[in-house]
DNA sequence: CGGGGATTAT
DNA sequence: ATAATCC
């Protein structure tokens, strides 16, 4: 909607292929729902406007935009997906409280004006009483939800949505319920309710359509179905460890951690098409998907160590659900991007590529595909310093490729003439002009991946030649494998304890100042009340579940 | 019949 | 390293 304000006020919907993998809420009333296929969208709505969406560069870009926003309010932010986040924010509410405890009166905050403004609802009773302080910080917790919420629609004009709760699995819950640009409050005792008004365990996050298949195998369908089931006898039906977390979700209780989200572990891409049995096409789109994936590299800034290629195999009985196969080796040395000039070669890169594709599909044979990937894993930072340990790494490293590419002469020199490549995109019109260059490059190239193989079947030995250039990928060390274990669960109280550069000062430095002030705690309008709580309801059951009647 | 990702098991 | 599962 942000890049076609032309289209206000219509029904949009993004189309990927032949799919509509969402759309506006305005869509979603004529019964347009995601991952429907534009067919049954059109008949829905005629009208419905649709855009592609299978670049999603500015989907990325709004996404890290976003995750930018939320950690000024604290590092505690987990990714989920491009959209979808949590924040663990018990250092945040300390903070507020704390800072704010000697002017002001807790109770106030159930007439939030700021409260009112964002939305806020409350799933449950909300009049109970309490043994800990739990509602008046959940209740601190909605007012911090409102001001990211306000901070994300000013700075981006985005609207969202939020869950407010004591743990993942509520907050998440929650988070559906009012949508969209609404937040939704669950205190912990409201949580068994919450669980048994989704209905369904394939609405539990996590339980996807393999684990929902195996649970209705043993007739097992909705969240009281797990609550009346004994323990012990689940456990052997479905397994301790499923049994025992669904145990406990179907109660509202979910121990697992806000795990910070870091760096990405992976950059691909991928493309699907209705067939493709030619490998001088195979060649042509892992050529165009390469040189965009180096693009994503380098914007990245670290050095990619592997690459691993995804094939998707045409299935006649399940046509969508084909599986993906994947092969993965190092990057040889000699194809990291070049110290001198930071430039990938793309020909080797694309002759590795190949490799790896030969070794999932037997090309003597006939094949069609239907999705092709390709991705870099495991990343090493670049160096800046001359003296730098990883500095010291890329010197090894130029040393390396100054005798790989020597024992690489094979791919050298040798032929042009092999009829490969003169193929011609009129498929999809999204890398037109990456095939192109692909042509281009090709013909100026001294080898083909074709003409490569043709080398390698005619030596004896496939396998050796894969072991000299599709390595593996070095071991991780003791001393690595130790380090990477033992960070696994530092609790998030003590990360939130830890230095930051800008403010070293603070008793609490993973609150950004600045930020921290623009949640403002209202202490005017002490006389409005929480927005479902303003009018005194009967204590009949189907308000819970009717949201601000 | 999508295009990313991540985590977990083997 | 690869597949399976999930969002």
């Amino acid at each position: 909607m942000l890049r076609h304000p032309e289209y206000e006020g219509k029904p949009l919907g993004v189309q990927q292929k032949s799919i509509v993998v969402t759309s506006n809420y305005l869509a979603r009333e004529y019964g347009i729902k995601k991952c429907m296929s534009v067919q049954e969208a059109l008949r829905l709505c005629p009208e419905l406007v649709l855009v592609n969406g299978e670049d999603l560069t500015s989907y990325r870009l709004y996404s890290t935009k976003v995750f930018e926003i939320l950690q000024q309010f604290t590092p505690l932010v987990e990714r989920l997906g491009f959209d979808d986040y949590f924040l663990e924010i018990k250092s945040v509410e300390k903070q507020l409280k704390s800072q704010n405890d000697s002017e002001f009166d807790m109770n106030n905050l159930h007439t939030d004006e700021e409260l009112k403004e964002s939305d806020s609802k409350i799933f449950g009773p909300s009049d109970e009483e309490c043994p800990c302080d739990c509602h008046t910080r959940l209740m601190i917790g909605a007012k911090i939800a409102a001001g990211i919420r306000n901070r994300i629609y000013e700075e981006l004009h985005l609207t969202c949505s939020a869950g407010i709760a004591h743990n993942k699995l509520l907050a998440k819950l929650a988070g559906s319920l009012n949508k969209p640009n609404q937040q939704t409050l669950v205190f912990p005792c409201s949580g068994p309710m919450l669980l048994s008004a989704i209905g369904s365990i394939s609405k539990i996050p996590g339980v996807g359509q393999k684990t929902m298949e195996l649970l209705l195998s043993n007739n097992i369908k909705t969240v009281d179905d797990v609550r009346k089931i004994p323990l012990e006898n689940l456990e052997l039906k479905i397994g301790v460890d499923l049994a025992r977390r669904l145990k406990d979700n179907a109660e509202g209780i979910d121990e697992t951690v806000v795990k910070p989200s870091g760096k990405k572990q992976s950059i691909g891409l991928e493309d699907g098409f209705k067939s493709v049995s030619l490998v001088a096409e195979v060649e042509s789109r892992l050529g165009a998907l390469l040189r965009r994936l180096t693009e994503l590299a380098m914007e990245d800034g670290r050095i990619p160590i592997a690459m691993r290629i995804t094939v998707r195999k045409h299935d006649m009985n399940k046509p969508t659900s084909g599986k993906r196969e994947t092969r993965q080796c190092a990057l040889p040395k000699h194809l990291l991007p070049s110290t001198k000039t930071g430039m990938y070669d793309h020909n080797k890169m694309l002759i590795l590529a190949m490799k790896l594709f030969h070794r999932i599909v037997d090309v003597s044979k006939p094949f069609h595909l239907t999705l092709l990937g390709v991705a870099f894993t495991k990343f090493e930072e670049r160096s800046y310093g001359r003296s730098s340990i990883t500095s010291f790494l890329r010197k090894q490293v130029a040393v390396h490729s100054v005798l790989d590419i020597s024992s690489e002469e094979g791919i050298a020199e040798v032929n042009l003439g092999s009829p490969m490549s003169i193929n011609q995109d009129s498929n999809d019109s999204s890398d037109q002009s990456a095939t192109n260059l692909m042509n281009t490059s090709a013909s100026s190239l001294s080898c083909s991946p074709i003409s490569k193989l043709s080398n390698v079947a005619s030596s004896q030995n496939i396998e050796d030649d894969l072991q000299n250039e599709v390595e593996p990928l070095p071991k991780k060390t003791k001393l690595e494998v130790w380090l990477s274990g033992r960070r696994e669960s530092p609790s998030n109280e003590m990360a939130g304890l830890r230095l930051s550069p800008s403010s070293p000062m603070q008793v609490s430095p993973s609150v950004d100042t600045a930020v921290f002030k623009t949640l403002p705690i209202e202490r005017r309008d002490v006389t409005r009340s929480w927005p479902t709580t303003s009018k005194p309801k009967p204590n009949n059951i189907l308000k819970y579940f009717i949201a601000n009647k």
